[in-house]
DNA sequence: GCGCCGGCGATAATTAAGTTCTCAAATTTG
DNA sequence: CAAATTTGAGAACTTAATTATCGCCGGCGC
């Protein structure tokens, strides 16, 4: 971590102040550099086994030798595989919420906003229906380890999950300015709630090969619709 | 389970047909009888760790010294860990839906058992708060290690969890037929939904020592009204 | 230029857990 | 009672993670 100043910095001492901090930056580079480039080494070949083979699980070993790297580096920039796995899901998450925040912002009306991240999200936690798919992006089946991560590591994988619960939580907050949405609910709460219901709900109708799809193909729409009205009547008891 | 009748059976030779498939079924008692003994030593043993050892995992062969019993035994009747832990989750929800039922068969109303049924669970999902409970049953932490298995073994687990779904189920199909819940809905997916959002809630206000717990304690109220009426206004838009 | 040091590959050692195997004692069964 | 089965105690095997060892190489401080 400790990073060596440029030996050109003699020479630094008469430029304005902001430069030294630039320059200063910039010297974490070098070793910087190399360092990210094998940890996403790392990353590429976790992401390769775990769509490819289709095994969810794979070995540390595994992933060294399809990085073509050796297991003393992998050690030297992961505490464990535990921080691995960490990393892949916090990538997942980000590069998830990204997608969505670009997809929701297609819709003008907040409540529509909050329909489509809802569908949109049921659509992407529900891992590749069969048919080769090339490839999926970087977000392997989300919700697969996400559970795995939830009671393994609480703590972390719960602060990964940071940025999803962060833009459902706008979303429902722009709802509720609009008025679309009744006032006084916990929108952090809510927002785990929803997100844990969805890749629940995508992942359970995986396994069981979904008993009986009848519907063209919107399980997602039902869940949006029990998760706007409810499951009672309209009318007061 | 299986009750062994009185040793008086060999004189039975002389009754009804019928008598035969029992005194045959009888026959497998003796060893059986130990069996189950055995079976259910391991399985008491698993519990005490479970709920003593603060550390939710447990070893086979902590498993095995406690329970006086040999590896040996344990393979004999386990095929391997994950039966056990199946055979322990099972014991876990048949339990649970008993006291569940029990507690719900206190309400009149239809919609009331729903509610009881929701808050009930919730309780139930939480892990011993803290203060020293003697024994809390048959129920470790349900929702604990139910996302575990859900995600090993999927199928397995899914079953197991039948007897919860199936009262809900029950619940809800009262609940619409008493006209105090719409129709229309797929009761059975729901059912799942609910189970699921229940118990996640129930295990992350845990786990987050639950970020300022201000209501008295009903968080579980909050989820029986979202579940209720959703997160929509009842105005249409 | 030269030797030292940290980073790295290769690989062996260690640890932990689950699972299987062996053999003799104990118990059940005929 | 004798054969058959079950059981106990523990060693052995397996897989995976994690750690340690050794030697090489390239930069860098003198």
């Amino acid at each position: 971590m400790a990073t060596n100043e440029p030996a050109a910095g003699a020479s630094a001492s008469d430029r304005p102040a902001s430069w030294r901090e630039l320059a200063v930056a910039r010297s974490l580079d070098p070793a910087r550099l190399r360092a990210e480039k094998r940890v996403q080494g790392f990353l590429d070949a976790a992401l390769d086994l775990m769509n490819s083979d289709s095994a969810k699980e794979f070995t540390v070993q595994e992933v060294v030798e399809r990085s073509g790297q050796s297991l003393r580096s992998f050690y030297q920039y992961f505490a464990g595989k535990h921080e691995l796995l960490l990393a892949l899901f916090e990538e997942s998450v980000r590069s998830t919420a990204e997608q969505l925040q670009v997809l929701i912002a297609e819709e003008d009306d907040a409540l529509d906003r909050l329909r489509r991240f809802t569908l949109e999200y049921y659509r992407i936690c529900r891992p590749t229906p069969k048919g080769k798919s090339k490839k999926q992006g970087p977000t392997p089946a989300l919700g697969e380890f996400a559970q795995q991560l939830l009671t393994e590591h609480p703590k972390e994988a719960s602060l990964a999950y940071v940025p999803l619960v962060t833009l459902l939580e706008q979303v429902l907050d722009d709802a509720a300015a609009a008025g679309a949405i009744r006032t006084g609910l916990d929108h952090s709460r809510i927002a785990g709630v929803v997100l844990q219901a969805i890749s629940f709900n995508a992942f359970s109708a995986t396994i069981s090969g979904s008993s009986v799809r009848p519907d063209g193909g919107d399980a997602a729409e039902e869940l949006w619709g029990l998760l706007l009205h409810g499951i009672g009547t309209g009318k007061p008891a």
